[in-house]
DNA sequence: CGGCGAAATGTGAGTGACTAACATTATGAT
DNA sequence: ATCATAATGTTAGTCACTCACATTTCGCCG
């Protein structure tokens, strides 16, 4: 069991995969790219390429959230509405995160937001930062209701900054993902 | 030419379709129901389905939004911020509109909240009420990026609100909607 | 160094959503 | 009754995705 050797060439049939599969969907769309194609170019059959995929959703949507982002929200002070306490958490924790590698996922974004069919599965996505910011919200006695309406207003707009971001519309990241909470917590 | 007659067929194989399919779907679950199956429970062939559904996920969502819940943004207060007049506006549109018929919306709304891949979609269905939004407020001098923002926050609460309810969370269709809009427009 | 075993990949057949071109039936107005 | 048109059917095809099974690759150990 060469558990090295094999796991490095695992990572370079993925990366190829990865790599002419992005190339491809920019250059013809992603509707317009199959998965045969994908996989020819990657020299490899269609039927490794669901090895690696299980969906060509997920050659796209290496969802850039991570409930890592939900951490900061036990910190802030309880007197705060759900929304605000979200909003506050993620952008701390936004903050003392290192920057990521941008390229690649930028490249993944923009076609996500130009291809109708993903923008809806980029939601779906989110599942799992959802579910983390809302444990952190009910741990801190909020309402369950109360705490998914929260969750999913705070990633939605997070979710609008990064094709805003992707689209050139915005410098950088950072700045994106703080206007984005800027407009959930502001005040009356 | 005759409008009148032939509306009248096509709107009973339309209900045909939509009423066997729901009913299959609910029992099967949306995955496991196939397009042949609800086709042929109601008389008719595949072919015919997709000339009344573009796809299957339309046959349960008949998105239950409506560009109308955006009417009642342009009388709120400019002093507010977006997320607050978005908020309000649907508020008082939803305030102003007559009960919908809730029974066959409850229907969609709870095997949408079930089925993962509806999920998703159901977010892209919102388009068009969201759209709408945008327009609103970017009329009252709000910066598109602000308003897209407010407007995926405001509705995506709302749809959590819909599930909630679609799972008897919540006593009301209105109950729901309302709260949603109270944890996003809670004040620190 | 030669073969063993597991990981990586391939093959072939099948299902289900969806499309397009073309043929057929049904229906209502004249 | 007839005729245009709406409604539906037929057939054949593409593409995403699955399953069962066969084959190759490749490091390791005797």
């Amino acid at each position: 069991m060469t558990t090295l050797a094999s796991d490095t060439k695992r990572a370079r049939t993925r990366q190829r995969l990865i790599d002419r599969g992005l190339d491809l969907i920019e250059r013809q769309g992603y509707d317009a790219t199959s998965v045969a194609q994908i996989a020819a170019a990657a020299g490899v059959t269609q039927m490794t390429f669901f090895r690696y995929f299980a969906t060509k959703e997920q050659l796209v949507l290496e969802d850039p959230y991570d409930p890592f982002l939900a951490t900061g929200i036990g910190e802030q002070p309880r007197e705060l509405p759900p929304l605000q306490r979200a909003a506050r958490g993620i952008r701390s924790a936004w903050r003392a995160l290192p920057e990521p590698e941008q390229p690649e996922i930028r490249r993944r974004v923009r076609i996500a937001a130009r291809t109708p069919s993903l923008r809806g599965a980029m939601w779906r996505s989110t599942g799992n930062t959802e579910a983390a910011i809302v444990a952190q919200l009910t741990g801190d006695g909020t309402p369950p209701f109360d705490a998914r309406a929260a969750a999913s207003a705070v990633l939605a707009a997070l979710v609008t900054g990064l094709f805003a971001w992707a689209d050139g519309e915005v410098e950088t990241l950072g700045a994106a993902i703080e206007r984005a909470l800027d407009v959930v917590e502001a005040r009356p």
